[in-house]
DNA sequence: TTGTATGCGTTATCAA
DNA sequence: TTGATAACGCATACAA
């Protein structure tokens, strides 16, 4: 024990916790001690004393982790790795498995939850818990409680706008699953700009499929076939895109000289990686888990807000789009 | 508290644990009481007693989750979510933020840790630590800590033993940066099986480059100006084969009846979206967090081997391959 | 079968 | 400026 070199137990603890009333000859002989032994304070007991575990739990449902990890990097972030530890669990989709930890988490005192649901759809609210609770990507289905989400229809507004500030006329939407709450949205706000515009939308209508490449090509050769003249196509993923270049090139039709593309989520994995590399809308996942670190946070000895809250999105311009000459 | 309602605090904690010594009656009492106030126990406590958190570290450095997600997984599997917690934490390849977090973690008090490094070569021991360490998918630099690492001469071997079997017998390897090992090791698997069959490795070399679609479509055109009579391409990743299929198909050669493609880390986003679904190895990485989980468990209490102990890959058969007629 | 008392590693309150 | 002591919430050895 730190305690063997020299003081009271009750006096190390003011030397660790830099307390002003022991002397700085003391606090030396105590901070030595503990590095000789390599001292590392209890945070179990430490809890057990403030009430306060430092800890948060994230609840995922989203397998790939694919918006988990920017979600909690943004936590990290916000929390300071050296105050907050994350425990990261995935329920699969599996509800008994989110009870088991659910259980598991409040036993462990986490001082605060943020949930992440497997698509930007509304989700079944956890109900009353002793600890604050952020609904993050997919909100709650309970206006009370506090939710964190991106704002699609922002997201496909922005995408429109570019490709319209790039002198495109004739823009197509090939998206994913009609079921999806975020699908919808991102067709209403390209439709709204297009319209603002007084643009017709290209190709008759909003090509709503699944949210795999193989849509994006079946969705663009069916487009193709309707109206050969489209000079931009807004697609509702950065999957979809990767489809509609791979028709596009066997077309023969330049990318981006003759039609251009966006895409939605900036995968870097296929982003980056396509050809041409891909402009697209990244709906900003770290910002989301930085502010629901921060609104925790803040909740943690204040109260929680409710609603929807809505984080904006960002283009990222890469070579699949450019103003037509 | 529970025990407000009927017993003492000390048949109360005997009831919720099942401890013989208790009388049915009471404890269904204890129980109905801990309901109605939805008792939790505090974990923390319990840890300070029993001298165990029922928590261990994940402490990763691979951004994107790509391999610390399937390991998570197969870890949480092993534990039994109601067991044992996870904390995540991502050191971002940053060598101070990774004290901080094993500052934290060892405060926290976890029973054990599973670090996985940022790409699979040795990577620097943590040193002595008072709980015991596995370290997954990257192995450590001392020989003294257990690592458990995935077997990229069996899976370069198994990849090439499969075209073999569908008949090819001019096969190119593609694989990335030649400063990994896992490309090292992948090719020497390739090569060895193709020794063992008494054929050449066609195209001349190994083609080392890249981890990207750009330098699997590169590498496959200088390969076909070299060798245009390829029959297979086994390429290192599944990125590297989402290039090799791009070009394959620009050049009209028809995939897989004229050349057979087979992938590397069943990179579900890039290997069942292709053109065609990819054949490729699944690294087992699952297995893998399972197996250190369980390895972990064991070390609680016995003690902790050391070594390099190895998992082996499984071919995952898609239609990019097919028997030559 | 139940209750009392002790201690786990800290911090906080008080007295010295 | 320091040290003794009582919590924190639980499990356990022991007394009742």
């Amino acid at each position: 024990m730190a305690k063997l070199a020299g003081v009271s137990i009750a006096t190390a603890s003011k030397a660790l916790n830099n307390q002003p009333q022991v002397r700085a000859e003391t606090r030396a002989k105590v901070i030595q001690a503990a590095e000789a032994l390599s001292f590392s304070p209890n945070t179990l007991a430490q809890g057990l004393i403030t009430q306060r575990s430092g800890t948060v739990g994230l609840l995922t449902s989203d397998l790939e982790g694919r918006f988990s990890i920017p979600i909690l990097m943004g936590a990290e972030d916000a929390f300071g790795s050296d105050q907050t530890s994350v425990f990261l669990c995935d329920a699969r989709g599996d509800n008994l498995r989110e009870r088991h930890h659910l259980r598991a988490l409040l036993s462990r005192r986490v001082d605060g939850l943020i949930v992440v649901g497997a698509r930007p759809d509304a989700r079944p609210s956890l109900g009353e818990l002793p600890v604050p609770v952020i609904y993050a990507y997919s909100p709650s289905d309970n206006p009370a409680d506090l939710s964190l989400v991106t704002d699609n229809v922002g997201g496909g507004r922005l995408a429109v706008d570019h490709l319209i500030r790039h002198g495109r006329r004739r823009i197509a939407h090939i998206t994913g699953d009609p079921s999806y709450g975020a699908a919808q949205d991102r067709a209403r706000g390209a439709l709204d700009r297009l319209a603002q515009e007084g643009l017709p939308l290209a190709g008759d209508q909003v090509w709503f499929g699944a949210w795999s490449e193989a849509w994006g090509r079946g969705a663009t050769r069916m487009l193709l076939q309707r109206d050969p003249g489209i000079d931009a196509i807004f697609a509702g993923s950065d999957e979809i895109a990767r489809g509609v270049l791979d028709v596009l090139h066997q077309e023969k039709l330049a990318v981006p000289a003759q039609v251009a593309v966006i895409g939605f989520d900036n995968w870097n994995i296929l982003a980056v990686n396509a050809r041409p590399p891909l402009t697209t809308i990244d709906m900003n996942l770290e910002e989301l888990g930085r502010l629901a670190a921060q609104r925790l946070f803040a909740a943690i000895d204040g109260t929680l807000g409710s609603g929807i809250e809505t984080i904006g999105p960002r283009l990222i311009t890469r070579e699949s789009t450019a103003p037509l000459d």
